[in-house]
DNA sequence: GCATATTTGTCCGTATGTATA
DNA sequence: CTATACATACGGACAAATATG
């Protein structure tokens, strides 16, 4: 056989349309609550009904989308107990990952990577590059525990996150505090400072998803 | 409107039909690497060709399937390297979760209903039911996050598992030396002594992982 | 190594039931 | 409350690719 198991998002139609879906998702293209429907979406793509069904599950399997039966599907709007719950595990994986990590995990080079990436962007105001410069610096650290499915888990979170920064305006403050605080986490870590620098990295959260949820409750008083 | 959200599997013809394959996959009705035929499980199953391929998504997001382009579906072969991977994870996730647990938490009567039962089937030497129990226990322990994902994360982690086990022979001895631990770990949970009571189950998972590792070895050579 | 047969990938048409205007 | 629109599910059809002899 000789077959290298997997790349998941394999060239199928399905898959095509479940990433470009993916992509309106996180970029906003697609804003929550909005419902998709099945006729006007598949001629959108060019794909069949049956084809965008297989996608719509798959999206629908990661969060992304919400099924009404008989009703259809509607992009997911993040519960304030959703994002609570992702600052959870985002604490519980990343600071962990964090502490029991190796010295000089490989993973460090992508937390340097995002870091210098973020320090630019922020130098030239570019405010979405450092918000996306930010999600590469913690999804490198959720690599340092060196786990698959811990990578796909926290791939999930991260763009049902990105729904939730959708609903709200003005994106830059949300990640404008948190660039210098990310190099003090990856100095702390490469000095050896695990226990400090998983310390920091939970301060660091809390305080992120205490703006977040001040922010949600803000803007849907409902 | 006044609609609740979501009960995930609805009662959709798709969602029948993976909640079927999924039975079949933990019961070890379908051996890992068996391929699955489109026009076979689709009239086996009652469900007409393109249903049938939406199921087949979802099982395959849960890494329960695998999908080779224009070569049909199979049953996965959990390899090693994701047996280790998962008990990694769940190194993490329990002890993490015992670790901080609220005292009395509600998940802790799921932890004593699952050692009461594995008890109880242990004594009539029903060592299926044993496991089963075993599995509930530890998943008691998730909940014991209050996170809904991390609640699915372990389900997956909890069916690909199984999946494994079905390589193996005599799974008797997977379960019989870790019921005395189970109640172990929950006494020392419930004294309040959750230090103590995740580094039992570290020490656990650890020898138990030990145990399919060699196993896995012993069965599979190549 | 090559030709063939089987299966997947994808689409369309259609009938039925459900929710919404 | 009726009617329309849409999701749900099915079966058939064809092209492309893989697997088999």
């Amino acid at each position: 056989m000789a077959d290298l198991d997997e790349a998941d998002d394999s060239n199928s139609r399905a898959d095509q349309a479940a990433e470009r879906l993916r992509r309106m998702l996180i970029t906003g293209d697609l804003v929550p609550g909005q419902r998709l429907s099945e006729t006007v979406v598949s001629e959108r793509l060019g794909v069949s009904r049956n084809t965008l069904r297989e996608a719509f599950r798959v999206l629908t399997h990661e969060r992304l989308l919400v099924h009404k039966p008989h009703a259809g599907v509607f992009v997911a709007v993040p519960s304030l107990a959703s994002i609570i719950d992702i600052y959870r595990v985002r604490r519980l994986i990343e600071c962990q990952a964090l502490l029991t990590a190796p010295a000089r995990h490989p993973a460090s080079r992508r937390m340097r990577a995002a870091v210098d990436s973020a320090l630019a962007s922020r130098a030239s105001d570019d405010w979405i590059a450092v918000g996306t410069a930010n999600m590469e610096f913690h999804s490198a650290i959720v690599a340092l525990a060196d786990s698959d499915h811990l990578d796909r888990l926290y791939a999930n979170i991260s763009a049902e996150l990105r729904l939730a920064f959708g609903l709200l305006d003005d994106p830059d403050y949300l990640h404008r505090p948190y660039v210098d605080r990310n190099v003090a986490v990856l100095e702390l870590y490469l000095a050896g400072e695990s226990a400090e620098a998983a310390a920091l990295l939970e301060d660091y959260l809390l305080t992120s998803e205490r703006t977040i949820v001040a922010a949600y409750a803000r803007r849907l008083p409902a």
